[in-house]
RNA sequence: GGUUCGCUAGCUCAACUGGAUAGAGCAACUGCCUUCUAAGCAGUAGGUUCCAGGUUCGAGUCCUGGGCGAAUCACCA
């Protein structure tokens, strides 16, 4: 049992005896006690004045005397106002200690018998990968993370947009302009290499816009009369009816972006159980629309297009089947969530995208409402909010867009650059010292990006390179590099510090805080899950990194006289950087033994 | 115009879901390396939480109105 478990058992208890009050454990919450107080755990007695007639400082009065008398558990309090501050016993902290070093990774959290599915990073195969998609890529692999830890299955997808007119534009272009250039010819990445042509189709596009104004065009006209687009659109005519020689092109194309895709997945980190092609989903959905028929929930107008009515849930109208019976994106995404139900049979299932989207997921989660779908109530938008530029919104026409490639390659750089001057590479080998650049660049990147709430966006500054100083992943995983040097160094004299600790030991502020930091893993873990919110985790493990550094600053380790103390410190380091370890994991970071 | 979201220190972000004197980092200033890694620690300064009302013991957080910004409202994906 925890101790806040045990205090408010005992506050239940104080309540009946003092005020003749029956109150449930459930209406009794601690919260951490500020640090300008002494304590641990504060109740804050307001919310209980009126049940138990009493005023709140009178209350907090008594039920600490009555604590402090009948519960081994707390050594004194203090009453400040309302608030009732709460200092637990040493001994009682070093049993929690002791057990705490004995439990699994990750908060020994069971299996909850829960399945998840995750999908992200779901990119178009016509342009790389850009600073929007770090940031859904990260937080996509994150947040799988910590549900696992939190107990569920997880599958983690990735939904490929490797079809539609997009994609043709690319393909034309080169069709028209590639003189057959390859990725090996050129030496250029192969999603890199599309995207080139990508952006070289909409230039040869307004050019021949412009001239048909020139012409005396109107430009709507214009627009959809240049012979790019409509080349275009044959090109996907050709591709829905399985034409050899552009379904040739398009598989070649698609496989150059994918080698591509590859190699920036995994500088990033990221990885994926299962892939879903739209290729081959983009005709699903329309039986789900004849059962919406039937069931009376979908209605066909005289065109003989297919709409569902929303605006009982807030939204408009919506179009399933165009007249000529061809479906549209969402008819689309409704006939996935069914496939990637037959496939996982999920609880929940989870779509990491753009807050951009949230009119399109909150249509299609009433739709699959409405059609009485088992898993609708488990499906969750994981909105998030755009990277901005200090300019504004990264834009491909104006080339403000930041490529993900060029910006792990920029962070390495600038890590290699920190890491010399520092000298802290000094004894590594090359190889080593590479490989120190790339975890930290990652680090600072992924933690920059993780540690804000998702749901909000957020500035990236290009001008300013991400510090590796104060609330940075640098800054955490230098402290674990830092215990990781203080246990070698246990190693090399042999100290055993895996017994569990004496009771009788008196602790100081920082080991207090300490322990009280790593016995809440398990509750953030689950708190980030609940709020599919690695920022929380990120929080998490600054505080207990910024804690580490207090107490390594103020207390020695190896100079500490007393022996038990001596070997007590060592092992709360080995727990601090376990957590710090674990922690960082959910978030995808790696953490070094030395930097 | 409708809907949704956001607005907190010069800048980037927190605030345990209604609790104490709103906290961190960066930038500025002051100290601390002859002892376990100074990518660190301690301190100073910095706030009308966009504005105005309301709800109550108590509001950055909840309700109403307004301001500013963003996204979205396609027979595009």
């Amino acid at each position: 049992m925890s101790i806040s478990q045990q205090l408010q058992q005992a506050v239940v208890k104080a309540c009946k005896e003092i005020f003749k009050h029956e109150l449930s454990a459930d209406d009794i919450h601690f919260q951490p006690t500020r640090k300008d107080f002494e304590g641990s755990f504060t109740l804050v007695t307001f919310g209980m004045s009126k049940a138990l007639r009493t005023r709140p400082d009178a209350i907090a009065e008594q039920l600490g005397v009555y604590l402090k008398e009948n519960e081994p558990i707390v050594e004194d309090f203090n009453v400040v106002k309302g608030f009732l501050n709460i200092v637990i016993a040493d001994f009682q902290w070093i049993e929690q200690f002791n057990h705490l070093s004995s439990i699994a990774d990750r908060g020994g959290i069971p299996k909850n018998g829960k399945k998840v599915m995750v999908e992200y990073s779901s990119p178009n195969t016509n342009k790389p990968l850009h600073l929007g998609h770090l940031r859904n890529n990260f937080l996509g692999y994150s947040i799988a993370e910590i549900l696992e830890a939190a107990g569920y299955e997880v599958l983690k997808v990735n939904l490929v947009n490797d079809r539609g007119i997009h994609i043709c534009k690319s393909m034309l272009a080169y069709q028209k302009f590639g003189n057959g250039e390859t990725p090996q010819s050129s030496g250029i990445k192969g999603d890199h290499l599309i995207g080139k042509y990508y952006v070289r189709f909409d230039q040869e596009y307004k050019k021949e816009v412009a001239s048909l104004i020139e012409q005396g065009l109107e430009k709507e006209f214009a627009e959809k009369q240049a012979s790019m687009m409509l080349e275009a659109q044959e090109m996907l005519k050709k591709w829905e009816a399985g034409e050899p020689e552009t379904v040739n092109l398009w598989s070649t194309m698609n496989g150059w972006v994918y080698e591509g895709f590859d190699e920036t997945y995994k500088k990033m980190g990221v990885t994926f159980d299962k892939y879903y092609y739209e290729s081959d989903t983009y005709l699903l959905g329309k039986d789900i629309v004849d059962e919406g028929l039937e069931k009376q929930v979908f209605y066909k107008k005289a065109d003989g297009s297919v709409w569902v009515d929303l605006k009982d849930k807030n939204l408009d109208e919506k179009l399933l089947l165009r007249g000529d019976g061809t479906s549209v994106y969402i008819t689309q995404d409704i006939g996935t969530a069914e496939l990637k139900y037959q496939d996982f049979a999920f609880d929940k299932s989870v779509y990491v995208v753009g807050n951009e989207q949230d009119y399109h997921f909150a249509v299609l989660f009433a739709i699959c409402e409405k059609l009485q779908k088992s898993y609708a109530s488990g499906m969750y938008h994981l909105s998030y909010g755009m990277v901005d530029l200090p300019s504004g919104r990264m834009k491909s026409r104006e080339g403000t867009v930041v490529d993900a490639d060029d910006l792990i390659q920029e962070m390495i750089n600038t890590a290699k650059a920190k890491t010399d001057e520092l000298g802290k590479t000094d004894g590594f080998s090359q190889e080593q010292a590479a490989e120190l650049h790339y975890t930290l660049a990652m680090g600072a990147l992924k933690y920059f990006l993780l540690r804000v709430d998702p749901k909000k966006r957020m500035l990236f500054n290009p001008e300013e390179s991400i510090e590796f100083q104060g609330n940075t992943g640098p800054f955490i995983q230098y402290t674990h590099s830092r215990i990781s040097s203080i246990l070698r160094k246990a190693e090399q004299l042999s100290l055993d510090y895996q017994a569990d600790s004496s009771t009788h030991m008196k602790l100081n502020k920082e080991e207090v805080e300490l322990i009280q930091l790593i016995s809440k893993f398990s509750q953030v873990i689950l708190e980030a899950a609940n709020d599919f919110s690695p920022a929380v985790i990120a929080q998490y493990a600054f505080d207990l990194a910024k804690e580490y550094n207090r107490f390594y600053a103020e207390h020695p380790i190896f100079n500490e006289k007393d022996d038990e103390t001596r070997i007590f410190r060592i092992k709360l380091s080995a727990e601090v950087a376990r957590t710090i370890k674990s922690s960082m994991r959910l978030l995808g970071i790696i953490v070094p033994d030395r930097m």
